[in-house]
Formats: structure tokens, sequence, C-alpha cells
DNA sequence: TATAAATAATACCTAAAGGTATCATATATG
DNA sequence: CATATATGATACCTTTAGGTATTATTTATA
């Protein structure tokens, strides 16, 4: 896998609540939507709002939101956010540090996957989703 | 992470087994140049030799070597070997199937990267590694 | 043929990610 | 101000990947 299954979650949720920024989506909204785990998607709510992407509100009529407008939020916030691991290192072998003078063959070529992925992941915002209309994609397709 | 810790010994492994491929090299020179926890080494070694990769002489002086050609043996057979699940999945949401009647933006997007990762695999064999003196370069940078 | 040195098989342990359950707290509204 | 309904905090359970330990089997050679 290149992303751990709870960024996916988090690239759903987002998407999700990019689809109407201005309303109030409480976590069974969510939920219908998305069939994220009830519970473990109530976790990783508080958690997104702790990053700061997310605001919420609490008490009866409650619910979620973007902290900030979709163009403003990337993908690669989401993955920061979440603390993925995607490039924890450099290393396409997995070395921490490589002490080699120079470079082996994979290392530009790994260099280049990184770079690719990180550009998407960057130029990639809420926005996007909006326009593609993410939330009715999200909705038909569960599992 | 993008390769799973175990894919990425495999790897290390393979090419140091490709350094010198008529020497049948023991769990322990293996772990001498590359510090890969010894037991769990010893049991990945009897793993790569089940895949058919790498062949396995018992007894007294045994060892192990590449089944076959360095030339024939890519990245991407090990990957398979190792049953690692890179690319488990289409969806950049990790989606088992879409069920939407035409892809959204990120499909394509991500199926670039894909393919660029999947063509590196499949064009990378060890024959490469021998050449860059990867023994040497795994030798020097453990953890 | 006994022994040493290697791999093979198997069972078990540990850490991290994913997921569940319970109780506490906040808040709109009757 | 009581209640219903929402999120927050926390503890615990489950699954999987990674790692360890033990015993069995193979085989070169003295
Ligand atoms: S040179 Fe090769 S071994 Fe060293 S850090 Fe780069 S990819 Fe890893
Ligand atoms: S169209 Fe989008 S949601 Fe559907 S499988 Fe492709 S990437 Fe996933």
């Amino acid at each position: 896998m290149i992303f751990n299954r709870t960024t996916e979650y988090a690239f759903r949720i987002m998407s999700f609540l990019a689809s109407d920024k201005e309303k109030l989506h409480n976590t069974s909204d969510i939920f219908d939507a998305l069939h994220i785990p009830f519970r473990y998607l109530r976790k990783q709510m508080t958690v997104l709002t702790k990053t700061g992407l997310v605001v919420s509100i609490q008490g009866k009529y409650g619910g979620y939101m973007l902290a900030k407008k979709e163009k403003d939020i990337t993908l690669w916030d989401i993955v920061i956010a979440m603390h993925d691991k995607l490039f924890e290192t450099n290393c396409f072998f997995g070395y921490e540090k490589c002490a080699l003078s120079q470079h082996c063959m994979m290392h530009s070529r790994w260099a280049g996957v990184k770079e690719m992925i990180e550009n998407i992941l960057k130029t990639t915002t809420l926005e996007d989703f909006k326009k593609e209309n993410m939330h009715d994609l999200i909705k038909m397709s569960d599992q």
C-alpha cells in the first residue's frame, strides 16, 4: 500500500466535507456517505479537528466543516496532518541514511517517483474534488 | 512507506546474492553484510527459497544462491514473490472497486504514478545492481 | 558412522495499526 | 433547567507485520 488506510479515510472525509463547505456535517452524515467504521470515524473526526484542517461544533446540531477554503487545502496537507509515513525515508532500500560517497542507481530513480507523488499531492486541492463532484462519487462506492 | 520492510530486506538480500552469483552465501555472510535481524533473516531466506528466486543447499557448507541469472530477475519479481501489497488496489482512495460511470480526476493521475513505479521495477534487474557494486554499498550502511 | 555446521519447520512473542466500547462534556431548545 | 443529541477523551480489544526461540533435518568430512 502507498497510503495507510487511515490516510485514505481522511482523503475521503475531507472530499466529502468539501462537497458542501458551508454546511455542518455530523458523523452520521459522513458515515452514510462513506461507510467508514462508525466509531473509528468518530475518533478520526476528532483527530482531523485537532490537526486544524477541520472545525467542530459540539453539542446538539453540532458537526464538522472545513477550517479553510477548499482551494487552500491540499492533499499534501492531509498526508502531513495524518502523519502518514509515506516518505519516512529517502532510500529505496529503507536505509535511514546512506554512507556511500556516491549514490546508487536507485537513488535518483526513486527521487523521481517521490517527486512525482509529492507534486500531485501538493498541487491537488479539495477545490478540484468539488469540481469533480466527489460527493456523488464517494457516495456510490463503498468496499 | 511504499514497500513494507520485509520487501526492502528482500531487495537487499537479492542484491547481495547478485554480488557473487556463483558463490554460496550462508546466513552469517548475509547477516555480516546486511545486519538484518539474524533469526528473521534465517526465516526470510527460506521464504525466498520457496519463491523459487533463490536456491538453497542444506547441510554443512550449505547456503544460498540466486536461482536464475541476475539479468533475469527483476525487482518486480521480488515484489511479487514477497506478496507486497504495493498495488493491492487501483484506487487512490483505497476502494476495492469504483462504481462510478466515469473516473474521477485522481484515477488517471494515480495510474500514472503506478505505471512509473511498475516500469522502474520491471526494467531494473539484479544485473544493474551488480554493475553498481551494490555489495559494497550495502555493506557500509546499516540502520 | 559420528559430528559439526548448515538450512527447515514450527510455535511463540511483540509492536503498531485499525477498530470498539464507555463515559464525559458541550449545547440547542422545549 | 432538563433533555436530547452532538462531539471529546480514554481505555481496551483485534489483526497483522515483524521478530525470537526451539527443535528437526540435511550433509560434508574426519
Ligand atoms: S544511494 Fe542507494 S542505498 Fe544509498 S540512500 Fe540512495 S537509494 Fe539508498
Ligand atoms: S474513479 Fe476515483 S474513486 Fe473511482 S476507482 Fe478511480 S480513483 Fe478510485
